[in-house]
This record gives structure tokens, C-alpha cells and sequence, in this order.
DNA sequence: GTGGTCAACGAGAGGA
DNA sequence: TCCTCTCGTTGACCAC
């Protein structure tokens, strides 16, 4: 197996697709971090491991973008390596469908990247760590702006409901109103002897009975 | 020509 | 102080 299908199986282990290699004989073997997968089990919070000297430890130590590192310094794409020039002329670079979706299927497992764990995505695309930052900031910036989108339509239906509900309850109160102040009060025959009125200047309910005494009914 | 998309950048904030 | 994050912006590219 080449070098290179090799770190895409890792990478492809990393990401749950299938597989698993026991954690200690990757230690053993002393494999390099370019397997996401160990630079996921292994460094969580992004402390430096020393499985690959040469790739891995101290990465957190380092500064990774020093000034402007355009495109693809790495790339062996031709397009691409026309990329890297140091004129300051910044050249767009379009990802390959395999990066955009490796970069996806790794998105989905985490939102955010320790510097161990975007080396080694780097290193498994062939970009610069930074450029692997930088996807990711703006893939969080996206799902933000979606997210902020979903939201936005949620309360306008929620804002919509209410209004609704508001008027419903403003043309019931204007009913109500409507049938008290009317030409006849509301009264309502409780039985024969005794009726129902409502006192128009406290709007409570007030039952008279045939005695003429008043009860008021609390409402 | 114009608008949308997206990689890349810089500023500023915050955590360790 | 270093590092990483978000936010706002820029500029290249593409489709129309």
C-alpha cells in the first residue's frame, strides 16, 4: 500500500467508516499522525504526542501561519502549485470534491480542530494546516449564517401566530363589549324567581332573586 | 456586467 | 504572550 492510501484509510478509520486498529499497535508501530483517526484518539484537546517527530510534536509550540501562505504550497496539482507564487497577487483555489468532502465527512465528527488533529487533516489533503483553519472558520461562519436563517424563520412564524391569536382575542373582546353595552344589558333567567345581571358600571356578575336581594358572584 | 460563492485575510476578544 | 476563535471584509472565480 502507498504512503498516501494508507493515510486515507486511517483518515476513512478516523471518520467511522469502518474498521479499527487497535490504539496500542498503532503506538507500537509507531505510525505517523497523518491517520486522523490517532490524532483524534490520542490528542483531544490538542496536546502534542510523540508518535511522529518529524510530523506531529510541538505543532501546538509553532506558529502555523507565518504571514501569507497562499494556496497550496504542497499540492502536486499543477493548477494549484501556479497557485503558490509570492507576488501577493492572491490566487483563488478551488478545492478538489474528494478535500471539499473529507473536510465535510470531518466536519461532522468536529466542529473544531486541535493543532494535532488539522496537521494531520493537512497532511491526508495535501494543504497547509492553515488553509485546513481557515476552511473551518468559514465552514462554522456558514453553519452559523444557516442556522441564524432557520431561526429568523421560526420567529417570524411564531411572531405570526401571535399576532393572529392577538386579533382573535381583540374582535372576541370587542364582541363581549359589544353585547354589554347593547340596547339590552346582559341579563340571563336563572330560573323564576332569580336572573342573572351584569353591572355595567363594575362589570361584575350580579344574581337578583326574587326578594330583591342582591348577590354578587365572584368571577 | 452582476450577483453568488468561497478561500483567505485582518482586527479584536478571550482563554490558558 | 501565544493561540484560536468570531466577525467583517476582500478578491478570485463562476454562472447567468
Amino acid at each position: 500500500m502507498e504512503a498516501d492510501e494508507e493515510c486515507i484509510t486511517g483518515l476513512c478509520l478516523g471518520l467511522g467508516m469502518g474498521g479499527h486498529v487497535p490504539k496500542k499497535d498503532k503506538q507500537k508501530e509507531n505510525k505517523t499522525v497523518t491517520c486522523l483517526d490517532l490524532a483524534f484518539e490520542l490528542c483531544p484537546k490538542g496536546e502534542a504526542i510523540n508518535v511522529n517527530h518529524d510530523k506531529v510534536e510541538g505543532i501546538s509550540l509553532e506558529r502555523i501561519h507565518e504571514g501569507h501562505d497562499y494556496p497550496n504550497e504542497k499540492s502536486t496539482d499543477s493548477d494549484n502549485s501556479n497557485n503558490n507564487n509570492n507576488s501577493g497577487c492572491r490566487k483563488k483555489l478551488r478545492l478538489s470534491k474528494d478535500q471539499s468532502a473529507m473536510l465535510e465527512n470531518s466536519f461532522k465528527l468536529h466542529s473544531t480542530l486541535n493543532p494535532v488533529q488539522k496537521q494531520a487533516l493537512a497532511d491526508q489533503l495535501n494543504l497547509k494546516a492553515r488553509q485546513v483553519e481557515v476552511w473551518f472558520q468559514n465552514r462554522r461562519a456558514r453553519t452559523k449564517l444557516k442556522q441564524t436563517e432557520v431561526d429568523r424563520e421560526l420567529l417570524k412564524k411564531h411572531c405570526q401566530n401571535l399576532s393572529d391569536e392577538n386579533r382573535r382575542l381583540k374582535r372576541e373582546l370587542q364582541e363581549l363589549r359589544a353585547l354589554k353595552v347593547g340596547p339590552s344589558p346582559l341579563r340571563i333567567q336563572l330560573s323564576k324567581t332569580a336572573t342573572l345581571t351584569m353591572c355595567s358600571s363594575c362589570e361584575k356578575l350580579v344574581k337578583v332573586d326574587e326578594g330583591n336581594k342582591n348577590v354578587e358572584i365572584d368571577t
